[in-house]
DNA sequence: GTCTATATGCGGATAGAC
DNA sequence: GTCTATCCGCATATAGAC
């Protein structure tokens, strides 16, 4: 690793949470230069354009977010207890507290019918969330049925944090996380 | 009614055709002056600004949407099964082939923490959602018990409007829907 | 690698003719 | 009411010094 990665990563870090916040139009490259103490031009160095910018974000997610769900929702080294527990407190560290929501979802309904180059990892990021929650139900149900709630609960959940967004409450996602483990009862 | 009122309402008709498919940001006066068939300047006449015209737009899909909705879920005249069935209908015609997916969503995730003047409408809109559907299940459940209903059906829509946004298919959308009515059988 | 300086174009918005 | 012309500022992006 060059010194640069390091640079290059702090750059995305710090990007992520302002594009979180303020969606992808809104954050000038300039706000995001301020919010990381470069110069505008820097990006440039990095990054191809603003598009190539917000697509390593996007990876950057992705390498956080479901890839480790998936982990934790295969993970038979834990009773379905401690799978659930676990699962919460990641949503939760997630989401919770998080003003911006999902930038996911953000970028879905933003640039999803014009942004070709975001759709791949969009797709990947929900397509590895629902599987992770259908490997989690399929201990309670048919592979079928695990999926449609599987799909169910993160339709629930996003519309929730949506909910939280707007109202500043967080009863939204919770209840929605609450009634994703009443299906394992 | 003076007649300059027709073509306000077309142009506040047609800005929200593009504003649902193209974003808040993304759409530019030039744009939607496009659309419309006249030249950009003429917003000006009618609207104060960008975000007038927006609050207008939204103030108009408040009245066709969600307005109605309300009044259907009241109506004592229709028997369960016609009333589920009319809802369904306008669900569907509101979302199942729209591909810029619920104006409102969208606008709460792209703008919802820095627009202040939006925020109304929007909360009126959500709230007017879940009153319609708590409305409809306080049939079967009590009143605590529909609300939550009610939320969640809102969330599980939403949630499959953008999934079926992302993936281009209906199934997200109308799944949650048949969820909706089950909770009635 | 990071900066300064700058090009270029577009978006929102206004003035004023018709 | 609707248009033409135009202003202004900001956003993306590049060139080139250090």
């Amino acid at each position: 690793m060059e010194k640069h990665q390091d640079t290059k990563t702090e750059l995305i870090l710090k990007a992520a949470q302002v594009f979180n916040q303020q969606g992808y139009h809104q954050a000038s490259i300039s706000t995001l230069a301020e919010a990381c103490g470069v110069k505008a031009s820097l990006f440039y160095y990095y990054f191809q354009n603003k598009e190539d910018l917000m697509e390593a974000v996007l990876e950057y997610i992705l390498g956080i977010s479901t890839q480790k769900l998936k982990i934790m929702a295969a993970d038979n080294g834990l009773s379905q207890t401690e799978k659930l527990g676990k699962i919460r407190r990641f949503m939760e560290k997630l989401y919770l507290h998080n003003p911006g929501g999902c930038i996911m979802a953000n970028t879905v309904l933003e640039t999803a019918l014009f942004s070709p180059k975001f759709i791949g990892v969009l797709k990947t990021f929900f397509s590895e969330w629902i599987e992770a929650y259908q490997l989690l139900y399929q201990s309670h149900y048919q592979a079928e049925k695990a999926l449609e709630l599987a799909e169910a609960t993160v339709q629930d959940i996003e519309g929730g944090i949506m909910l939280m967004k707007l109202y500043g409450d967080k009863k939204y996602l919770m209840n929605a996380l609450a009634r994703s483990e009443r299906l394992l009862l």
